[in-house]
DNA sequence: CGCAGTGTTCGTACGTTGTACGGTTTCCTT
DNA sequence: AAGGAAACCGTACAACGTACGAACACTGCG
């Protein structure tokens, strides 16, 4: 029953100055694209703190002074990813909210598609400063529409919902499954489609099962399937906007 | 470049029979609700094979009789949680697609917030047996519609990638904010938010921009938001379905 | 009834992880 | 030139998953 709560909270990352006064060796941003590298080209498991040290040639104890723990190292390179999601000002095209915000959807897919790993580690409560330029972003694309803040926000939200589940979808669905089910995993379908109680899922797959399966595989990750899903429900959005303004 | 691949491939844990010739003291199920016992109350980390073996008054080893590996452990648990999405039969109310879609949607996400931790370890390429069952309860619901069953793969799978997008989020969000956010993350967002770069997102807010916090976090885990965005992504895909069928 | 034999249990040990601690080095300031 | 702080990092520890193989107990056979 002494002292509960440790003593020193401490800022954030974002709110701690990165150390520079004897001009150190390296900087959070190199540190954050060692670690991206990583992850990116060996998974994201494969980033350890003595993995990343290593990279930069430096004491694994030495990331600590950038750095007050792992956690904020994945922050760093959360930041990074949210980062390339952003539209650079010029490559913004004008149009209507639907137009943009369809632009905008598109980008974060292709993105989140390149580090897959990432989609795993967002977190509200954690935010980084780029997560706010994005939101920035998708909140000027329907600044021009007549709604309340809180449908504003409720449909920039709604799309993030969409995005963010169809890219984890898809990032779990491709990692291992690169051409092909395993043998263990067709017989696991085989033996659970044997018995009647899957008869939809059977008619869904036809005759031959494991042929069944590749087609399904091909087109859940089917290259037209996140645009023609987020189109609904773009649709679907301003067909509750147009019952509104009536 | 000797023998490259592991001698034993094995069989997954779906196809193995659980240990039963001489009557052992314990049972996957009983494994299996072990540790979901523990990550509902500890949360997920704290499954660990040392913390269910001692739960159980075993040794830790002894669970690897039942059980290949952690991974395995897990996909117990999974299979558990998904299993409580399912409709029970005599559940199921009678209507459109539609109607049935939405009654599928509400009953997962509300099982998923009774266990937020298992959404980060669904993965399609490793299957359980119930989600064979939930998939077919899907296609059972919109098994009247007269479309190809691309479409009717295609219609489920968007549905699933908003429900998961929307209890990820939700589940990220709720964590740790049992209730305002922490001074730390305020002061982050005030410092941000002096630039004069997040315009919209300041107008969101308004002038008191803590109050504007709390506000925008009850708007994201307003009880209603889930069902809207169902309703309206539903609406879409429905209009859709005219416009091909015309 | 007793004795294999094997299905089940689990103690020990190893390698890997994040990181606390405290000493050493290096450079800037005065 | 000297002092001191900033930066670096070697060592050590606790917790983890799990390989290995010994110990145990039950079952079926004789």
């Amino acid at each position: 029953m002494a002292t509960e709560k440790p003593p020193e909270p401490e800022k954030m990352i974002w709110l701690r100055e990165e150390p520079s006064a004897r001009r150190p060796s390296h900087t959070r941003r190199e540190i954050a694209e060692a670690a991206l590298a990583i992850a990116d080209s060996e998974g994201f498991d494969a980033v350890s703190m003595r993995r990343v040290a290593q990279e930069l040639d430096a004491g694994t104890m030495t990331l600590y002074h950038y750095v007050r723990n792992k956690d904020e190292l994945i922050m760093l390179m959360v930041n990074a990813v949210v980062g390339e999601t952003l539209i650079p000002e010029e490559e913004l095209i004008e149009g209507s909210w639907r137009e943009q915000i369809r632009q905008i959807a598109l980008r974060r897919r292709e993105t989140y598609r390149r580090h897959r790993w990432a989609l795993e580690r967002f977190d509200y409560n954690q935010p980084v400063p780029n997560s706010l330029y994005s939101f920035e972003q998708s909140l000027r694309a329907c600044a021009s529409l007549d709604i309340s803040p809180a449908e504003k926000f409720e449909l920039v939200s709604l799309v993030d919902d969409y995005i963010f589940g169809y890219a984890l979808h898809e990032a779990r669905e491709i990692v291992e499954q690169q051409r092909g089910w395993t043998p263990e995993v067709v017989e696991f379908y085989e033996r659970q489609l044997e018995s009647e109680e899957h008869p939809e899922f059977r008619r869904l797959l036809g005759d031959d099962i494991e042929a069944g399966f590749v087609w399904a595989g091909e087109l859940f990750l089917d290259e037209g399937r996140f645009e023609r899903g987020l189109d609904r429900l773009l649709e679907g959005i301003e067909a509750g906007l147009e019952d509104d303004g009536r």
